[in-house]
DNA sequence: CTGTTAGCGCGTTCAC
DNA sequence: GTGAACGCGCTAACAG
């Protein structure tokens, strides 16, 4: 039913081995066969069978990026810019592109492993890994070995927005970080520098990568300037990364704290969030309180008052990674390589109210 | 060097077929002789080889999702419903989940069709088409032929949010379209009822159908209300799908009618943009003049003010999607099904200034 | 319930 | 530059 390589053979009057040839154009072929055969191919309606393909190749041009949350812009930045860099770099055995798989986890250790698994099943090329990684010592365990015999199998890893694994040190190819630590003591001096005291801080889930550095940051800067001990504490609050977590979670702050002058969000859409919260308290931002995100989504400069918050080069970032996945980039020395964040300041902080 | 099913076998003193059979869980096999295969497999380490498997059995665990815009939320959402349904339903051959990929496909026809051909070549489950389609005769007719092709692969095609392809009727398992002519004429008629009657338009690409569908509904309101003509082409403004075109948008219609009292967007995002031109002009929102989006994205909530717009039930839609691709869900009578919007009256629209 | 026998469709040695 | 042969790892008939 189905055409094959050999019936394309049989109409462009080659063999097989031939077809193959021009299709994968790994050797030379003499111009006028080539043409026969592309000829023949078209007529067909000829498509190679990937799983043929990739089982007598023993690799496939499948390329997964496993995200958090697909639906949060966020990963959807990064993994749209992974997807296009691996597209438009290295063309794939068939020379058509790599197909880039985008596989969302939701926060799930046990799906991140199922991925990986279903992704060695089909002998991926590589895979992405974005975003904070979850702190479970088994968990992590579990993943190096995972990712070790991936790379063993020939499949390249790469890191994206995720701190290097580190049992699983050979087993990587890259990894990109974000300096969320920076980032987060930047954000929290800023706010210091302004003269608030009362600053109020929305974490992520507390078992992320992400969250526990954003956090260490903003206690850094705290502690720095003489604001350490059981406050820093009181006035923390864990929530999941979404708008809900952030409008509960600033409510929660204001009852422990009445006072609060600046409230510091895990994310920009954990801030919005918290300004919904405070609106509906009555009070002005920033006049009677401050707010400030992370990553600078682009919606952030369009909320009222923009959003002071940590730009993340998500774009960028991601291509990155979508260049060293396809081999298109050479690794950076060490194998990893951390990005900065750029402080943004914008309407949503001020100086307190006296 | 790598572990093979026949490996697995010799371990456990069988023949390769009974291991396959415990594998897939497809065949009746004592529940000792299972016990000592898993044992083996666990032993070994064993992974299936997907493309070996894929080839044998002529078909595969994948299901692709194709999306015009990863790092957009209204995809987001829909491929993270999708995918979560389609992991929940039915398991793959090998017992585990399907492999669930996104593909990204930038709104280009030619990367839609590229996609498509990578997805036919790993002989996929089905494929979930998500989002308004081009409307170009020869894209039209390729894709038609393209998904026919498909489905007679077995591959399962469901549109999500899309519009049945007219030429392949046969060849869709289910269409799940939404009502944005529905929601884009309630729209209008509420702007209407408040008392509008200079209302601009800031319409999507001109060549899809999302666009062309809302803004129909937005024009058969305008005119039965009398307010049909020239007009309505002199304020309709076409741009992209993002913030920066919604800005650009407005300040185009401002310049072209100065008296503007409403402005309807293409979506949330454009919505955005459309507020903060406003706002640079000094316009108060809503007292000024109302904003109105499209889609209810989870933003759209706390923008300031809340922003007037349809609610589309992406997540469902999505879910259901999923369902009908592992065939979970019997598709609708007909193959087709419309799923309504809901008008969500918030703060952005009020009575236009006397 | 289990083993045996054939391919699935293609890439890749080798020869020519 | 091209063809012939073999095997990639697994599943799907058949037997038994």
């Amino acid at each position: 039913m189905t055409v094959t390589l050999a019936d394309v053979a049989a109409r462009a009057r080659v063999s097989p081995a031939t077809v193959s040839r021009v299709l994968n154009g790994n050797y030379p072929v003499a111009a006028s066969t080539r043409e026969r055969v592309l000829r023949a191919v078209d007529d067909l309606d000829y498509v190679l069978n990937g799983p043929a393909s990739a089982l007598a190749a023993a690799t496939s041009d499948l390329v997964g990026v496993l995200v958090n949350d697909i639906a949060d812009p966020f990963f959807g930045i990064m993994a749209g810019a992974a997807q296009h860099a691996i597209g438009e770099g290295a063309p794939g055995r068939a020379g058509g592109e790599k197909l880039t798989v985008v596989c969302n986890t939701g926060g799930s250790p046990e799906r991140e492993l199922n991925y990986l698994t279903l992704l060695q099943r089909q002998r991926a090329a590589a895979v992405v890994l974005t975003g904070g990684a979850v702190e479970d010592a088994d968990h992590i365990a579990t993943m190096a070995v995972k990712l070790a015999r991936l790379a063993d199998a020939g499949t390249r890893v790469v890191l994206c927005g995720r701190p290097p694994v580190p049992a699983a040190g050979e087993a990587i190819t890259a990894a990109l970080t974000f300096d969320n630590r920076g980032g987060g003591r930047r954000l929290t001096e800023h706010l210091l520098t302004l003269g608030h005291r009362r600053i109020g801080y929305i974490a992520g889930p507390a078992e992320r990568t992400t969250t526990r550095h954003r956090l260490e940051g903003h206690r850094t800067a705290m502690e720095a300037a003489g604001l350490g001990g059981d406050g820093l504490e009181r006035l923390t609050v864990h929530g999941r990364y979404d708008r809900r977590s952030g409008y509960d979670a600033t409510l929660e702050l204001l009852r422990r704290e009445p006072r609060l002058t600046a409230v510091v969000a895990a994310n920009d859409t954990v801030a919005l969030g918290a300004c919904a919260a405070l609106r509906d308290r009555g009070l002005r931002i920033p006049d009677d309180i401050s707010v400030a995100g992370f990553d600078d989504l682009p919606f952030s400069v369009d909320a009222v008052p923009a959003l002071t918050t940590v730009r993340l080069p998500l774009h960028e970032a991601g291509a990155r990674a979508g260049r060293l996945a396809t081999g298109a980039e050479t690794p950076p020395p060490g194998g990893v390589a951390t990005i900065g964040g750029e402080l943004m300041v914008r309407a949503s902080t001020g100086r307190p109210a006296s």
